[in-house]
DNA sequence: ACCGGTATCAGCCAAAAGGTGGAGAGACCA
DNA sequence: TGGTCTCTCCACCTTTTGGCTGATACCGGT
């Protein structure tokens, strides 16, 4: 058998180390570089060409992860990416998704968990955590409950606490577009005021 | 010199891994015992004696790591406590350093940090990231940011997108009352909409 | 006994937000 | 071509929020 070559990329020294002490048990993976951003990221995998790159989504300044995943696939359109990451927003999971991800684990994922992610990505099978996997199967359940791009913008907006007339000055819209996209915003997300939509975006679409 | 015997609170196989990984290869730190819990981590406290206890705050289910911290040193009032996590908001911080913790590190601190830590904490030395010191310098700075009682449990329940009326239901006040705490929160937090101090709290003082 | 901090309440007014209903333009797909 | 989705905009009205000023009451320390 082959043994499969990993990258590491995260901005955690401590996380690295694990992942590496953690799949150097097993005797058929390799961890063959560590980058701790997406630019590193990006450098390392033209190097060491590894067949699976495992990613954390949320790395300090710079080149986020989910960037980070797409020019790793336009340059390659064969890595295979797995993020491993702490948080399972709605957001991220369909934006890691939709730039070419093949698994998404947590990083409260046990170990086995994470071996049959890296040897699945591989062989072309897409491994998901337990949650990850369930909150994908609710969107599929409710497609009347997904945000419109548009939508979407305006709520990460929203979030920074700026007025209906600052978010029309910021998105060249009107006050009362602005109105019309928050409303149909509060009907998705299921509540009825700005504030509970602030308070769930934040918390349950991770935009932070 | 005496070998330092360090407990891993932490609900990351990951991260307990990583440490481990990392600590290992310092001499005179030896990992006695691991634990993914508060509760797992009073037993093995009890278990092995630890000179330092490496704790993380969020651990999913259960007892958090402040309580686990409160009962550590209600039992060895002498313990060594180091938080170990991913964030730094202000409650926390306050709420740890309450409880007893002698150091505070976050979880993207280089591994010289955490050794320095670590030998810092068995000889009474209170050793924490840059970040987190320079927030509770914020804090000593800026005695009149702090909230009084009243006001953090109504931005609390703020976080939750009450409105004025139902806020005043809650805390069997009036909502006159309720304006009043409002306007001092704003002030406080240097906001001037409820959106943002809802997003300030749950961002910067860890409210979710 | 006085003072500062906290918590409680009131009234007034302007600004912001939310609810309702309607409507036109462009994209995309069957 | 017709239907659906998305994005854009408008008017009217009610409710909520925020800014301001001022007031009472309790507690704790000097």
């Amino acid at each position: 058998m082959n043994t499969i070559s990993v990258l590491l990329v995260d901005d955690h020294t401590v996380v690295r180390s694990g992942l590496k002490a953690l799949l150097g048990t097993q005797g058929d993976i390799a961890v063959v570089g560590e980058a701790a951003s997406g630019e590193e990221a990006l450098e390392a995998a033209h190097d060491h060409k590894p067949a699976v790159v495992l990613m954390d989504l949320a790395m300090g300044a710079g080149m986020d992860g989910i960037e980070a995943i797409k020019l790793l696939r336009q340059w390659n359109p064969k890595q295979a990416v797995i993020v491993f990451t702490t948080y399972d927003s709605d957001a991220d999971i369909v934006r890691a998704v939709d730039a070419g991800a093949m698994g998404y684990l947590l990083k409260d994922a046990a170990p086995e968990e994470i071996f049959a992610a890296v040897r699945g990505a591989v062989q072309g099978k897409s491994v998901m955590s337990a949650p990850v996997a369930s909150r994908l199967f609710q969107q599929l359940r409710n497609p009347d409950e997904i945000l419109t791009p548009r939508e979407a913008e305006l709520l990460s907006l929203l979030t920074e606490g700026l007025s209906n007339r600052d978010l029309g000055k910021r998105l060249f819209i009107s006050e009362a577009t602005v109105k019309t996209h928050l409303a149909h915003i509060y009907a998705k997300l299921g509540v009825e005021t700005r504030a509970a939509a602030i308070a769930t975006a934040i918390r349950r679409e991770g935009m932070r």
